[in-house]
DNA sequence: CAGAAATTTGACCAGTTGGAAAAAATGTTA
DNA sequence: TAACATTTTTTCCAACTGGTCAAATTTCTG
């Protein structure tokens, strides 16, 4: 059963001795980018549409299309740009410092990513929810080792009787949870909060309390 | 300026008194809710398709139209049903109980929620990162009033002395995020966990985990 | 300013999408 | 089983989709 040769896939993309990137082009692609968080971290990959994009990136879509020749391009940068800010906090995460107010600061930390970096929160949901199709690897890869190593961080903390004795990965999962929320579920927690108590000061008494929650529980001492 | 009568919409759909719904309508429209759900909860209203949803349901595209005749029918249904199981354990939770059970067992139920309903957890996710297009009134009418009363009993248990006094919403909206992360979240909790804890044991782990955590907080009580 | 390089545009295309219409097939029931 | 209602399939459509291509325009450089 004789099979004719596939067609070659056209090797890579010249790039001839790669150009050396000329203002327009930052500028043109920081815009895209901009555009394509907007659309992607709402719609998700299949949702968004490459017009959709480059209308409210203000150019026609052969024009970004020079830029970014396909979708998946623009989705495949957000995302790894965006895994760069994210897991910052982790990675500052330190053994040096007492669980306390390193606790405390990685809450803190991640709470105002979710207030300032709220599309980028919600592109990574998009892509959880999906199945990490396109991130699958890093989360059992780079990921899983760095959470890996921070719970033994927490480990050594119960150890020495500084921390309850707990499961550091879950604790660690609750800390995601928590603080994403406010940004993945932002409509939500707006809309339930009201007008008085939803406004930019929700995030205040959102530290306030997780910190309390994380450090003390809901249960008073002297139970 | 003269403009031409636009044209009226075709007046709501005869139904002529309603027929009473054989077995096959029944059958197959939870055929098609139930494929739907699967793609709605992966790619979001705009990324799913008729098709994908025809096919997963094992029947043709015109066919599935026929039992639900836009797609935006399906989506609706399927978010009113998931509201529905969604939200009855904070309905069920009660000011008779303790603080302590009632909080313990609407930390679990939500939990199995997660487990045993891990797409409509995920239709809900996609909804709201979308900006709940679908939903808004919803919340700020039922869900709002529901947490409303809710937050109420909380408050009268801090007054008690039977809680540390801390906010309501937030507390509701935490253990909303931590039991709703499994499901939405699962490939990334499987993935950092690995093969050996990422099984279906997870669900007990984070179980007894919240379960301290919401009580007890992380650090020592002699603190 | 000329020429080259970079950028933008308009026209186009094949495949997909949500959906309509009518005919064909299959139940249901008197 | 004939007459009727229900269900399914076939065919079709206009709009949208991701993407190509060559020509036109703009920007940069000597």
């Amino acid at each position: 059963m004789t099979v004719t040769s596939p067609p070659e896939k056209a090797a890579k993309k010249p790039k001839k001795a790669s150009r050396p990137v000329t203002r327009i082009q930052r500028e043109k692609q920081d815009l895209i980018l901009d555009a394509a968080l907007d659309v992607f971290s709402v719609h998700g990959f299949r949702g968004a549409t490459i017009d959709q994009i480059a209308e409210a990136a203000g150019m026609s879509k052969p024009n970004l299309l020079y830029y970014f020749p396909r979708k998946e391009e623009i989705h495949k940068r957000l995302i790894a740009d965006m895994l760069d800010i994210w897991l910052a906090p982790l990675r500052e995460f330190s053994a040096e410092g007492d669980p306390v107010p390193e606790i405390r600061s990685y809450i803190r930390r991640k709470l105002e990513m979710s207030r300032d970096f709220p599309r980028q929160s919600r592109l990574f949901a998009n892509e959880m929810l999906q199945g990490a199709p396109r991130t699958f690897d890093m989360l059992e890869g780079d990921l899983k080792r760095l959470v890996d190593e921070k719970a033994k961080i927490l480990e050594t903390w119960m150890d020495q009787g500084k921390l309850n004795r707990t499961d550091p990965y879950h604790l660690i999962f609750s800390i995601w949870a928590t603080t994403q929320h406010y940004a993945d579920f932002d409509v939500q927690v707006r809309a339930v909060l009201g007008p008085e108590r939803g406004g930019e000061g929700r995030f205040e008494d959102a530290a306030r309390y997780l910190e309390n929650l994380f450090l003390h529980g809901l249960l008073p001492k002297k139970s």
